[in-house]
DNA sequence: ATGAAAGATGCAAACATTTGAAAAATATTT
DNA sequence: AAATATTTTTCAAATGTTTGCATCTTTCAT
């Protein structure tokens, strides 16, 4: 019995040279059940693969989030976390004060996605909604 | 006459110090009619204060932001603009194919930030929202 | 299978942003 | 008005991310 071809078309990275660095990297990150980062993923990547290098990382990680593979999370200051992207997009609520992360969803957001879709013909495949401000225990300390 | 003093409270800089820096930085930003990157800003601010530093310019950057004076915009990958922050949010609409940037006004997202500010008893002092997808011309194009 | 073309990788360097620490400025208390 | 406490500024170094280029790998068409 033959071995099924992959066809490109049928492959999650459509239409791109599958390589070993990149179907190493989407790998980790599918079976990481967490938030990873660039330098985590590297260290991750780099067992299997010791060549790799960071910048293929971040090459990869761009690629994956355009074709709405992953999302990216800009939560702190410092530095970016990826995950898979499951069926409900959510979003986050940080606070100033204190740092804390709350994940919501919303019905609204999901329209408002939709009417854009429709209206300029677009094919979103990443939302990035962050909202900052001061959670209730951190508005009273501020007075 | 006396002058009348100008307590920290009334100001826009809400408890803070009031230096030269800071208010210079502010100024330029509000004369400034578009979007700034941190360089831009730098490069105007040393006309005036000669010695002022791109580190003050970031930290005060990050200060207004908190205090949701400006906003923040993460259009392309290097690097972010600020803006005065006016009476309607706008959020952004980014093509990865071509560049092109769609600004957009949405009730449902205006509903949907209510809601978590009422559910959360949160303060929200600055909304990003960022879509990134294809338009129809470069959907096309990639067939 | 083979060769040509397209695209990806690794390295090093550039760029953008954040941070620690000492010095300076501003605010508060006496 | 002086002394003290608080916050900011500057500089330098660290961190996180992107990019140019030469080389290598994958894909496509024969």
């Amino acid at each position: 019995m033959r071995m099924k071809t992959i066809r490109k078309e049928e492959g999650p990275i459509a239409g791109r040279p599958v390589t070993n660095q990149r179907s190493l990297l989407l790998d980790i990150i599918r079976q990481a059940n967490r938030h990873l980062d660039a330098d985590e993923l590297y260290r991750l990547a780099k067992k299997r693969e010791p060549r790799i290098s960071l910048a293929t990382v971040y090459r990869n990680l761009k690629l994956f989030k355009e074709l709405g593979l992953i999302a990216e999370r800009k939560l702190g200051d410092t530095h970016s976390h990826y995950e898979i992207r499951g069926a409900a997009d959510h979003h986050h609520l940080v606070c100033l004060g204190c740092g804390q992360v709350i994940e919501f969803e919303s019905p609204f957001i999901a329209k408002a996605t939709d009417k854009i879709k429709r209206e300029n013909d677009f094919d979103v495949t990443s939302i990035q909604l962050k909202m900052e401000g001061y959670c209730s225990k951190c508005k009273k300390k501020m007075k």
